[in-house]
RNA sequence: GCCGCGUUGGUCAAGGGGUUAAGACGCCUCCCUUUCACGGAGGAAUCACGGGUUCGAAUCCCGUACGUGGUACCA
């Protein structure tokens, strides 16, 4: 690889969700751009036309954008390497693919499906149930390589479908070294002879992927780690075709698993957590799967706990902020290894974010909750010290609804099982005089209603303490929130005497 | 089956020949708090296994096991 400006590449394919390990692929390609002045592009792997899912490129700029992970060049914004969607780039492909057919290193093959199901079949053994197109076999298939010039010529004049494959070289040793895992060795013999063209004349991944880094001048190539054993396909394509000199430095990042092996969208449903950015509807089963922004997380938290996930500064610093993530992300502190995704740890990154930014900054979100549910907020300042007073009580975006609510609405249910047993007619008579106190009250402020309430209740020879959880229940439904006088000045008098007087029916009833 | 990549508490992980093997999440106990949280203090729990190399191995080497990915005209 020469000395050249740093370009990478996301290139997602747009057939579904955006996965979690996809947007830590992004992350990673976005930290590293930044750190080094490169350029960040994004590129769309649409070369299965049966795969197509409409909806699906729009649904995963969404989640960029969510993120905060935006593309110098993209579909959406070209720079001067486009197009930047590879069924655009189509007649591009074939030419590259002729190149390597000139050179022998590639052949056309006119084996139908069946054939190619039918000699997996023959060769099926007990010690080898996946037979390969490879060096055993290729001799034996309908090919380029067996049939003579003039009949292959003539299969192709008449239109005879035809895909265009690979021919692995016998007994090369290939290795390269990945920045994340050192040096990887394969022996080509092992690998098989892969598509490159498919009949329908596009590109398969393994095409596509060489040339288009090469034509978009991409310097440093990340990409998931099941992407490793097709590695030596690759490094050959840039060998016949361009020269290993040119080719991007590969990183294969680790996995992101699940309780049970690899995170699947199954896992999400079955334990109750997202695996997609954001929610994602898939439009032929209409099936849903939810989304981290739909659940309730920070975007600053997402990104922060994907940073985390197979990688540290080794220190014990585990908050960081996009800037801090640019400043310190290194690839050669990336793990080998992959990683169990954790949703207890996730939500702790959701409320340590939470804590970490101001009402200010939370308001937009929150506010939407708020409206969703039906209560509109006219008063932003008050709004934001609300936040602020009942934030450390939320890991979720949604608990701010049920950490607040009862600021601006009466509760719906009272917690009677945490009052009713202690219940006295006492307590109820203090109450009861409480209303009168309140309503007699002229400044009607935090002190000053502690201090009514505490006279009274030494007046009725009662703990104070004894009546503070009626108290709190009466105000907000249950036995949580900030302290209890100072949502009673918030809510104001006669919401206080209300919610008491209503409260007390039930109590009593 | 074959090939690649992995393996430090339940999970994320630091440490890369000599350490009491950090820290975080979660769990438990206590303190703070007339609620719930936040905060603070503590606790239980670990180097997959077997062989080497070495005065000494979590660390290096070799096996084994296990996990994971690939083995498609999918990416």
């Amino acid at each position: 690889m020469k000395d050249r400006k740093i370009r990478v590449r996301f290139a997602p394919s747009p057939t579904g969700g955006l996965h979690l390990g996809g947007v830590r692929t992004v992350l990673y390609n976005y930290l590293f751009a930044r750190q080094q002045q490169g350029t960040f592009i994004v590129r769309i792997e649409d070369t299965d036309q049966s795969r197509y899912v409409p909806g699906a490129e729009d649904y995963i700029f969404k989640c960029l954008a969510w993120c905060g992970l935006l593309p110098d060049e993209s579909p959406l914004h070209p720079g001067d390497y486009g197009p930047y969607r590879q069924s655009e780039r189509k007649p591009l492909y074939l030419t590259y693919a002729e190149q390597l057919i000139a050179s022998k290193n590639a052949y056309y093959a006119f084996d139908t499906a069946e054939e190619l199901e039918q000699m997996r079949n023959n060769f099926k053994t007990e010690e080898n149930p996946s037979p390969q197109y490879d060096r055993h076999t290729r001799m034996k298939m309908k090919n380029s390589l067996v049939l003579s010039e003039a009949e292959t010529q003539r299969l192709i004049q008449l239109n005879t479908p035809y895909v265009i494959r690979i021919k692995m070289p016998e007994n090369e040793t290939i290795s390269f070294t990945d920045m994340v895992h050192g040096e990887v060795t394969f022996n080509s013999s092992l690998v098989d002879d892969k598509v490159l063209l498919k009949a329908d004349g596009m590109p398969t991944y393994h095409l596509a992927v060489v040339v288009d880094d090469f034509l978009m001048k991409i310097t440093h190539a990340f990409r998931g780690e099941e992407w490793l054993s097709s590695a030596p396909v690759h490094i050959l394509l840039w060998k016949y075709l361009f020269g290993l000199e040119w080719m991007p430095q590969w990183a294969h990042l680790p996995l992101i698993l699940g309780p049970h092996g690899k995170l699947s969208k199954r896992d999400g449903a079955k334990y109750g957590f997202p695996v997609f950015a954001m929610n994602w509807t898939d439009p032929k089963t209409h099936e849903l799967t939810e989304g981290f922004y739909e659940k309730g997380f920070l975007p600053e938290a997402f990104i922060n706990l994907l940073a985390v996930l197979g990688w540290n500064d080794g220190t014990e610093q585990e908050l960081f902020n996009m800037n801090e993530l640019i400043a310190k992300f290194s690839l050669d502190r990336v793990h080998t290894s992959g990683a169990k995704f954790d949703f207890e740890k996730a939500k702790w990154f959701n409320q340590e974010w939470i804590k970490k930014l101001p009402a200010s900054q939370l308001r937009a979100p929150v506010k939407q909750i708020f409206e969703k549910k039906g209560i509109h907020i006219k008063d932003d300042p008050a709004f934001d010290s609300i936040v602020e007073l009942v934030k450390d009580r939320c890991t979720l975006l949604p608990d701010f609804y049920t950490q607040a609510s009862y600021f601006f609405k009466t509760p719906e249910h009272w917690d009677e099982a945490a009052v009713k047993p202690k219940w006295t007619v006492e307590k109820n008579r203090f109450f009861y005089e409480l209303i009168e106190k309140m309503n007699e009250l002229p400044h009607w402020e935090l002190h000053e209603i502690e201090n009514i309430f505490k006279l009274l209740a030494a007046e009725k020879n009662i703990k104070a303490g004894e009546l503070l959880l009626p108290f709190r229940v009466m105000l907000v439904g249950g036995k949580f929130g900030p302290a209890v006088f100072l949502i009673a000045e918030k809510i104001g008098k006669p919401e206080t005497i209300n919610r008491v007087s209503t409260a007390l029916n039930i109590f009593n009833a």
